[in-house]
DNA sequence: TATATCTCCTGCGGGC
DNA sequence: TGCCCGCAGGAGATAT
Protein backbone atom coordinates (compact mmCIF):
# COMPACT_ATOMS: atom_id res chain seq x y z
CA UNK A 1 0.00 0.00 0.00
CA UNK A 2 1.09 3.42 -1.26
CA UNK A 3 2.48 5.13 2.35
CA UNK A 4 5.00 8.25 2.34
CA UNK A 5 8.18 5.98 1.42
CA UNK A 6 6.37 4.73 -1.91
CA UNK A 7 4.62 8.15 -3.03
CA UNK A 8 8.08 9.72 -2.26
CA UNK A 9 9.50 7.19 -4.91
CA UNK A 10 6.53 8.10 -7.22
CA UNK A 11 7.04 11.76 -7.43
CA UNK A 12 11.05 11.28 -7.97
CA UNK A 13 10.20 9.54 -11.40
CA UNK A 14 7.33 11.99 -12.07
CA UNK A 15 10.00 14.69 -11.39
CA UNK A 16 12.33 12.71 -13.73
CA UNK A 17 10.36 11.75 -16.39
CA UNK A 18 7.01 14.23 -16.33
CA UNK A 19 8.34 17.43 -15.02
CA UNK A 20 8.73 20.55 -18.33
CA UNK A 21 6.63 18.23 -20.52
CA UNK A 22 3.21 19.79 -21.82
CA UNK A 23 -0.47 17.98 -21.56
CA UNK A 24 -1.56 17.89 -24.35
CA UNK A 25 -5.06 15.66 -23.74
CA UNK A 26 -6.15 14.15 -20.83
CA UNK A 27 -8.73 11.65 -21.21
CA UNK A 28 -10.81 10.50 -17.98
CA UNK A 29 -12.56 6.76 -18.47
CA UNK A 30 -13.16 6.30 -14.74
CA UNK A 31 -15.06 9.39 -13.27
CA UNK A 32 -14.66 8.17 -9.42
CA UNK A 33 -11.10 8.82 -10.45
CA UNK A 34 -11.88 12.25 -10.58
CA UNK A 35 -12.32 13.87 -7.34
CA UNK A 36 -13.90 16.73 -5.49
CA UNK A 37 -14.49 18.34 -9.08
CA UNK A 38 -17.73 19.78 -8.85
CA UNK A 39 -17.36 20.77 -12.79
CA UNK A 40 -16.70 16.81 -13.77
CA UNK A 41 -13.67 15.45 -15.43
CA UNK A 42 -14.35 16.93 -19.01
CA UNK A 43 -13.57 20.11 -17.17
CA UNK A 44 -10.56 18.90 -15.50
CA UNK A 45 -8.77 17.82 -18.56
CA UNK A 46 -9.98 21.01 -20.40
CA UNK A 47 -8.17 23.30 -17.48
CA UNK A 48 -5.35 20.85 -17.80
CA UNK A 49 -4.76 20.60 -21.45
CA UNK A 50 -1.79 22.69 -22.66
CA UNK A 51 0.02 23.20 -19.26
CA UNK A 52 3.24 22.59 -18.42
CA UNK A 53 4.56 20.96 -15.37
CA UNK A 54 6.65 22.89 -13.15
CA UNK A 55 7.45 20.67 -10.55
CA UNK A 56 6.10 17.45 -8.05
CA UNK A 57 5.97 17.76 -4.78
CA UNK A 58 4.72 15.74 -1.91
CA UNK A 59 3.31 16.17 1.40
CA UNK A 60 2.31 12.92 3.34
CA UNK A 61 0.45 10.90 1.03
CA UNK A 62 -0.45 13.62 -1.07
CA UNK A 63 1.66 13.90 -4.15
CA UNK A 64 0.67 17.65 -6.31
CA UNK A 65 1.59 18.92 -9.51
CA UNK A 66 1.97 22.66 -10.46
CA UNK A 67 2.88 24.16 -13.75
CA UNK A 68 3.78 26.91 -15.35
CA UNK A 69 2.53 29.39 -18.29
CA UNK A 70 3.73 27.75 -22.12
CA UNK A 71 2.92 29.48 -25.32
CA UNK A 72 1.53 26.30 -26.39
CA UNK A 73 -1.28 26.40 -23.89
CA UNK A 74 -4.74 26.87 -24.68
CA UNK A 75 -6.80 29.27 -22.22
CA UNK A 76 -6.78 27.72 -19.23
CA UNK A 77 -2.88 28.20 -19.34
CA UNK A 78 -3.40 31.75 -17.64
CA UNK A 79 -4.70 29.85 -14.93
CA UNK A 80 -1.63 27.39 -14.63
CA UNK A 81 0.55 29.18 -12.27
CA UNK A 82 -1.99 29.20 -9.42
CA UNK A 83 -3.63 25.39 -10.32
CA UNK A 84 -2.30 21.76 -8.31
CA UNK A 85 -3.79 19.01 -9.87
CA UNK A 86 -3.31 16.75 -6.63
CA UNK A 87 -3.05 13.17 -6.91
CA UNK A 88 -3.83 10.53 -4.16
CA UNK A 89 -3.22 6.79 -4.27
CA UNK A 90 -5.20 5.45 -2.32
CA UNK A 91 -4.77 2.02 -1.56
CA UNK A 92 -3.89 0.70 -5.26
CA UNK A 93 -3.08 4.00 -7.24
CA UNK A 94 0.08 4.51 -9.66
CA UNK A 95 1.11 7.18 -11.47
CA UNK A 96 2.60 5.38 -14.74
CA UNK A 97 4.51 7.20 -17.54
CA UNK A 98 4.40 4.84 -20.44
CA UNK A 99 5.46 5.05 -24.23
CA UNK A 100 1.85 5.68 -25.86
CA UNK A 101 1.94 2.49 -27.81
CA UNK A 102 2.19 0.58 -24.71
CA UNK A 103 -0.98 -1.91 -23.59
CA UNK A 104 -3.26 0.20 -21.58
CA UNK A 105 -3.66 -1.24 -18.26
CA UNK A 106 -7.08 -2.97 -17.24
CA UNK A 107 -7.49 -0.13 -14.66
CA UNK A 108 -5.94 2.94 -16.33
CA UNK A 109 -8.45 5.45 -15.29
CA UNK A 110 -6.79 8.46 -16.71
CA UNK A 111 -4.93 9.06 -19.18
CA UNK A 112 -2.83 12.38 -20.01
CA UNK A 113 -0.28 12.62 -23.48
CA UNK A 114 2.73 14.47 -23.01
CA UNK A 115 4.41 16.43 -25.59
CA UNK A 116 7.39 13.91 -26.04
CA UNK A 117 5.14 11.70 -27.19
CA UNK A 118 4.93 9.41 -23.36
CA UNK A 119 1.51 8.66 -21.67
CA UNK A 120 0.96 9.15 -17.86
CA UNK A 121 -1.47 7.40 -16.84
CA UNK A 122 -3.94 6.95 -13.65
CA UNK A 123 -3.67 3.50 -12.85
CA UNK A 124 -6.52 2.23 -9.73
CA UNK A 125 -7.71 -1.01 -9.25
CA UNK A 126 -9.45 -0.43 -5.77
CA UNK A 127 -10.63 3.29 -6.89
CA UNK A 128 -9.57 4.55 -3.51
CA UNK A 129 -7.51 7.06 -4.90
CA UNK A 130 -7.98 10.43 -7.71
CA UNK A 131 -7.03 13.19 -9.18
CA UNK A 132 -8.13 16.45 -8.38
CA UNK A 133 -7.42 20.04 -9.07
CA UNK A 134 -6.86 22.90 -6.33
CA UNK A 135 -5.63 26.52 -5.71
CA UNK A 136 -1.94 27.15 -4.29
CA UNK A 137 -2.40 28.27 -0.70
CA UNK A 138 0.35 29.17 1.87
CA UNK A 139 0.03 27.62 5.15
CA UNK A 140 2.63 27.66 8.19
CA UNK A 141 5.35 28.96 5.88
CA UNK A 142 4.73 26.66 3.05
CA UNK A 143 2.63 26.84 -0.29
CA UNK A 144 0.39 23.95 -0.80
CA UNK A 145 -3.00 22.50 -2.26
CA UNK A 146 -5.71 23.86 -0.36
CA UNK A 147 -7.20 20.62 0.30
CA UNK A 148 -3.67 18.94 1.65
CA UNK A 149 -3.71 22.25 3.36
CA UNK A 150 -5.02 20.45 6.36
CA UNK A 151 -2.03 17.60 6.37
CA UNK A 152 0.37 18.35 8.80
CA UNK A 153 4.14 17.80 7.90
CA UNK A 154 5.65 14.47 7.40
CA UNK A 155 8.52 13.11 9.45
CA UNK A 156 11.03 13.23 6.44
CA UNK A 157 9.80 17.38 5.39
CA UNK A 158 13.22 19.69 6.44
CA UNK A 159 10.66 21.76 8.36
CA UNK A 160 9.30 18.57 10.41
CA UNK A 161 9.15 19.98 14.26
CA UNK A 162 9.40 16.90 16.14
CA UNK A 163 8.77 18.51 20.03
CA UNK A 164 5.45 20.14 18.60
CA UNK A 165 4.50 17.00 17.41
CA UNK A 166 5.09 15.13 20.60
CA UNK A 167 3.05 17.97 22.26
CA UNK A 168 0.24 17.17 19.60
CA UNK A 169 0.30 13.55 20.09
CA UNK A 170 0.22 13.97 23.98
CA UNK A 171 -2.72 16.07 23.57
CA UNK A 172 -4.39 13.33 22.44
CA UNK A 173 -6.32 10.73 24.35
CA UNK A 174 -6.83 8.24 22.48
CA UNK A 175 -4.51 4.78 21.37
CA UNK A 176 -1.16 5.74 19.58
CA UNK A 177 -1.88 3.78 16.45
CA UNK A 178 -4.63 6.13 15.72
CA UNK A 179 -2.71 9.06 16.43
CA UNK A 180 0.10 8.11 13.78
CA UNK A 181 -2.48 7.33 11.25
CA UNK A 182 -3.62 10.79 11.94
CA UNK A 183 -2.60 12.64 9.16
CA UNK A 184 -3.45 16.26 10.51
CA UNK A 185 -0.73 15.39 13.43
CA UNK A 186 1.88 13.84 11.36
CA UNK A 187 1.30 12.31 7.75
CA UNK A 188 2.43 9.96 5.95
CA UNK A 189 1.59 6.82 8.03
CA UNK A 190 -0.12 4.15 7.11
CA UNK A 191 -0.53 0.69 8.23
CA UNK A 192 2.39 -0.71 7.84
CA UNK A 193 5.10 1.90 8.91
CA UNK A 194 2.77 1.95 11.84
CA UNK A 195 3.67 -1.34 12.86
CA UNK A 196 7.03 -0.99 12.19
CA UNK A 197 7.55 1.90 13.65
CA UNK A 198 6.14 1.09 17.46
CA UNK A 199 7.91 -2.50 16.86
CA UNK A 200 10.92 -0.64 16.81
CA UNK A 201 10.08 1.36 19.51
CA UNK A 202 8.74 -1.01 21.75
CA UNK A 203 5.79 0.06 22.13
CA UNK A 204 2.03 -1.17 21.45
CA UNK A 205 -0.68 0.10 19.66
CA UNK A 206 -2.96 0.35 22.31
CA UNK A 207 -0.81 2.46 24.33
CA UNK A 208 -2.94 5.91 25.37
CA UNK A 209 -0.64 8.86 23.52
CA UNK A 210 -1.78 11.19 26.33
CA UNK A 211 0.36 8.97 28.58
CA UNK A 212 3.05 8.15 26.89
CA UNK A 213 6.42 9.96 27.91
CA UNK A 214 7.69 12.86 25.86
CA UNK A 215 11.56 10.30 25.29
CA UNK A 216 9.17 7.64 24.59
CA UNK A 217 7.56 9.99 22.27
CA UNK A 218 10.87 10.93 20.79
CA UNK A 219 11.80 7.62 20.43
CA UNK A 220 9.23 6.52 18.42
CA UNK A 221 8.95 9.43 15.50
CA UNK A 222 12.78 8.64 15.31
CA UNK A 223 11.54 5.10 14.55
CA UNK A 224 9.36 5.98 12.12
CA UNK A 225 11.97 8.80 10.36
CA UNK A 226 14.35 5.63 10.17
CA UNK A 227 11.78 2.60 9.12
CA UNK A 228 10.63 5.67 6.27
CA UNK A 229 14.05 6.47 5.38
CA UNK A 230 15.28 3.11 4.69
CA UNK A 231 12.34 1.99 3.23
CA UNK A 232 12.73 4.79 0.76
CA UNK A 233 16.38 3.56 -0.15
CA UNK A 234 15.16 0.34 -1.77
CA UNK A 235 12.28 1.82 -3.35
CA UNK A 236 9.48 1.25 -0.97
CA UNK A 237 7.53 -1.74 0.62
CA UNK A 238 5.83 -4.04 -2.30
CA UNK A 239 3.64 -6.77 -1.18
CA UNK A 240 2.24 -7.34 -5.08
CA UNK A 241 1.62 -5.49 -8.19
CA UNK A 242 -0.20 -2.67 -6.99
CA UNK A 243 2.53 -0.47 -5.67
CA UNK A 244 5.30 0.33 -8.19
CA UNK A 245 7.06 3.49 -9.17
CA UNK A 246 6.16 5.28 -12.53
CA UNK A 247 7.94 2.95 -14.29
CA UNK A 248 5.88 -0.40 -13.64
CA UNK A 249 9.04 -1.36 -10.71
CA UNK A 250 8.19 -2.50 -7.20
CA UNK A 251 10.21 -1.47 -4.36
CA UNK A 252 11.76 -4.33 -1.73
CA UNK A 253 11.68 -3.25 1.71
CA UNK A 254 9.42 -5.84 2.36
CA UNK A 255 11.91 -8.05 3.10
CA UNK A 256 13.16 -5.96 5.59
CA UNK A 257 9.80 -5.52 7.73
CA UNK A 258 10.17 -6.75 11.17
CA UNK A 259 6.57 -6.91 12.46
CA UNK A 260 3.87 -6.15 9.69
CA UNK A 261 2.42 -9.25 7.79
CA UNK A 262 4.41 -11.78 10.14
CA UNK A 263 2.41 -13.56 12.49
CA UNK A 264 3.53 -16.00 14.25
CA UNK A 265 7.43 -15.93 12.90
CA UNK A 266 9.41 -15.49 15.79
CA UNK A 267 10.12 -11.91 16.89
CA UNK A 268 13.86 -10.25 15.05
CA UNK A 269 14.93 -8.90 19.05
CA UNK A 270 13.55 -12.07 21.67
CA UNK A 271 12.21 -14.72 19.50
CA UNK A 272 8.60 -14.59 20.61
CA UNK A 273 6.15 -15.69 18.07
CA UNK A 274 4.59 -12.16 16.43
CA UNK A 275 0.66 -11.79 16.63
CA UNK A 276 -1.73 -10.39 14.68
CA UNK A 277 -4.81 -8.75 15.74
CA UNK A 278 -7.80 -6.36 14.80
CA UNK A 279 -7.45 -2.99 15.47
CA UNK A 280 -9.51 -0.05 13.33
CA UNK A 281 -11.23 -2.59 11.27
CA UNK A 282 -7.68 -3.44 9.77
CA UNK A 283 -4.80 -6.00 11.34
CA UNK A 284 -2.06 -4.94 13.60
CA UNK A 285 1.49 -6.95 14.06
CA UNK A 286 3.20 -7.17 16.85
CA UNK A 287 5.29 -8.67 19.77
CA UNK A 288 3.56 -9.98 22.87
CA UNK A 289 6.99 -9.66 24.62
CA UNK A 290 8.37 -6.22 23.28
CA UNK A 291 5.29 -4.77 22.64
CA UNK A 292 3.72 -5.33 26.04
CA UNK A 293 -0.49 -4.06 25.96
CA UNK A 294 -1.86 -1.68 28.38
CA UNK A 295 -3.48 -3.47 31.57
CA UNK A 296 -6.84 -1.08 30.50
CA UNK A 297 -8.03 1.50 29.29
C1' DT B 1 -14.81 19.77 19.93
C1' DA B 2 -12.86 15.26 20.22
C1' DT B 3 -13.12 10.65 19.24
C1' DA B 4 -15.08 6.44 17.07
C1' DT B 5 -17.19 4.08 13.35
C1' DC B 6 -18.87 3.51 8.70
C1' DT B 7 -18.35 3.51 3.81
C1' DC B 8 -16.38 3.39 -0.59
C1' DC B 9 -14.06 -0.43 -3.98
C1' DT B 10 -11.98 -4.65 -6.48
C1' DG B 11 -9.21 -8.81 -6.78
C1' DC B 12 -7.48 -12.65 -4.46
C1' DG B 13 -7.61 -16.79 -1.76
C1' DG B 14 -9.88 -20.15 1.08
C1' DG B 15 -13.79 -23.01 2.03
C1' DC B 16 -17.52 -25.61 0.46
C1' DT C 1 -15.61 -25.70 -11.48
C1' DG C 2 -18.14 -22.14 -9.53
C1' DC C 3 -20.02 -19.55 -5.89
C1' DC C 4 -19.70 -17.10 -1.57
C1' DC C 5 -17.33 -14.72 1.87
C1' DG C 6 -13.61 -12.41 4.28
C1' DC C 7 -9.74 -9.60 3.76
C1' DA C 8 -6.78 -5.72 2.39
C1' DG C 9 -6.95 -0.22 4.04
C1' DG C 10 -6.81 5.64 3.23
C1' DA C 11 -9.57 9.13 4.24
C1' DG C 12 -13.86 11.65 4.10
C1' DA C 13 -18.49 11.39 6.01
C1' DT C 14 -21.27 10.46 9.71
C1' DA C 15 -22.32 9.18 14.45
C1' DT C 16 -21.53 9.47 19.33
Amino acid sequence: MPELPEVEVVRRGLAEHAVGRVLEGVTVTHPRAVRRHVAGPADLSAQLTGLRIEAAHRRGKYLWLTFDATPLGTGASATGLDLALVVHLGMSGQMLVQPAAAPVEKHAHIRAVLDDGAELRFVDQRTFGGWSLAGLVEVDGSVVPDTVAHIARDPLDPRFDREAVVAAIRAKNTEIKRVLLDQTVVSGIGNIYADEALWRAGLHGTRIAATLTRPALRTLLDAVTAVMTEALAVGGTSFDALYVNVNGESGYFSRSLAAYGRENEPCDRCGALLIREQFMNRSSFSCPTCQRKPRRR
